[in-house]
DNA sequence: TTCTTAATATGACAAATATCATTAAATTTT
DNA sequence: AAAATTTAATGATATTTGTCATATTAAGAA
């Protein structure tokens, strides 16, 4: 199995503060995993036993509520950590991640990770400027959701789509995703996002090419996610 | 002025697991502060030099959307402490604070708050403890926004402004809000809120007495909550 | 107090969004 | 390849929510 340190994916996040020794640790205590797509990686509710770092692939994170509706909260890719709120809080996990596509993923246990946190402060700050960073994310997600109408949050959302997932060969947002996803992401019934799409490619704001979506006029685009 | 180690206050927050020799410290170098109502403590977009506690008072947290509306977040009260994201994650401020009533806060500057969270592990998890628990409610809060129409998140902010605020001796929410206020909570138009509220009136759910609102049904306000 | 302004309330109407129904297209299974 | 299933698209309609207008009440200032 590979090692942590030889390991690139450790330079985009909270793991690139650990010292050589630390790392060797994690790798001799790592389990590496395929996740195939639509399994989940984490459930909410249940209880959390380590930090998973994401070698490849893009998953959704969701919360069901309690209508019956999954609302998805965020997206994370390669690169990314997960579960270092709940490990942080000593709480269950608060939503579902669900790989998009096939992933492996590194996991390691809350030991280690506990043990890291202690000793190594530098790892500590970097994993709470993470979860720092990201209640102001979440914040600000709740009053574009509370204020924003389905069509800005629509533009909202596939601005930061491109913003996260970047464009593939063909210049499209690199990311595919059902339009059911799409609704679930802005908070709306999936026939709203249908349209709403179809409306922004009538008006030549995007391109819809199969699934995949195509930015077409971003400032337009940004202009309509701020209500313009 | 008061000293940190005689306040009770402290027991209710992070200062709890600080040393005699630690408050002190936070002691000599506190600064005690009156804020009106109306007054923000602290404003979206600024940087931040120190944690507050909240000895008395209670007060808002929002956000101004691109499209100039007002959305609240989080109410908090005494008890509290405000400013620890921005501090771990060396942000600026990322929502306004404003005062619902007259305040009195302390305030405790960076440079301790800094030191202490490198000397004291069980402070710097305390306030990671709480960040954490910050991000899950705020990611409920988004999902709740985003999937359930107006009269169940009216509701929701009902039976949440009670859990925060209590009850006072007439047993109404022990907090006065405009209703502008309570639209700016849930998210829709003023006279939205108005007329559910009377809705919720006539039904006898809630009794409307002045300002003051009282829950009179609780369960038949659950259920509205979860969309029955 | 009286004047002035702000907050609350309610009706009428418009706009946004959801739901239901149906068809078409794409994907998966047999 | 054909059949079955899922996903996408679109129309018709109902419901929810927002906006504007106006009246009423409450709160603050002169």
């Amino acid at each position: 199995m590979s090692n942590c340190n030889q390991c690139i994916i450790k330079r985009f996040n909270a793991l690139k503060t650990l010292t050589h020794d630390e790392l060797e640790v994690f790798s001799d205590h790592k389990t590496s995993l395929l996740i195939k797509k639509g399994e989940n990686i984490m459930t909410e509710g249940n209880a959390i036993n380590g930090l998973y770092c994401i070698r490849e692939g893009k998953c959704k994170m969701t919360k069901l509520n309690t209508n019956g509706k999954e609302q998805i909260i965020k997206f994370i890719k390669g690169g990314d950590i997960l579960g270092q709120r709940s490990i942080l809080s000593d709480e269950p996990v608060g939503l579902n991640v669900t790989a998009l596509e096939d992933m492996h993923v590194c996991f390691i246990p809350k030991g280690d990770i506990l043990d890291t946190i202690r000793e190594n402060s530098q790892f500590s700050l970097s994993l709470m400027k993470n979860v720092s960073h990201q209640l102001n994310e979440s914040n600000t997600l709740v009053s574009q959701m509370a204020q924003k109408p389905v069509k800005d949050r629509l533009a909202e959302t596939l601005l930061k789509l491109e913003d996260i997932f970047g464009l593939d060969n063909e210049k499209c947002i690199d990311v595919i995703l059902t339009r059911e996803e799409i609704a679930n992401t802005i908070g709306t019934a999936t026939e709203s996002a249908i349209r709403l799409l179809s409306n922004l490619k009538k008006d030549g704001v995007i391109d819809l090419i199969g699934k995949k979506i195509k930015i077409t006029d971003k400032i337009a685009l940004k202009n309509l996610s701020e209500g313009y």
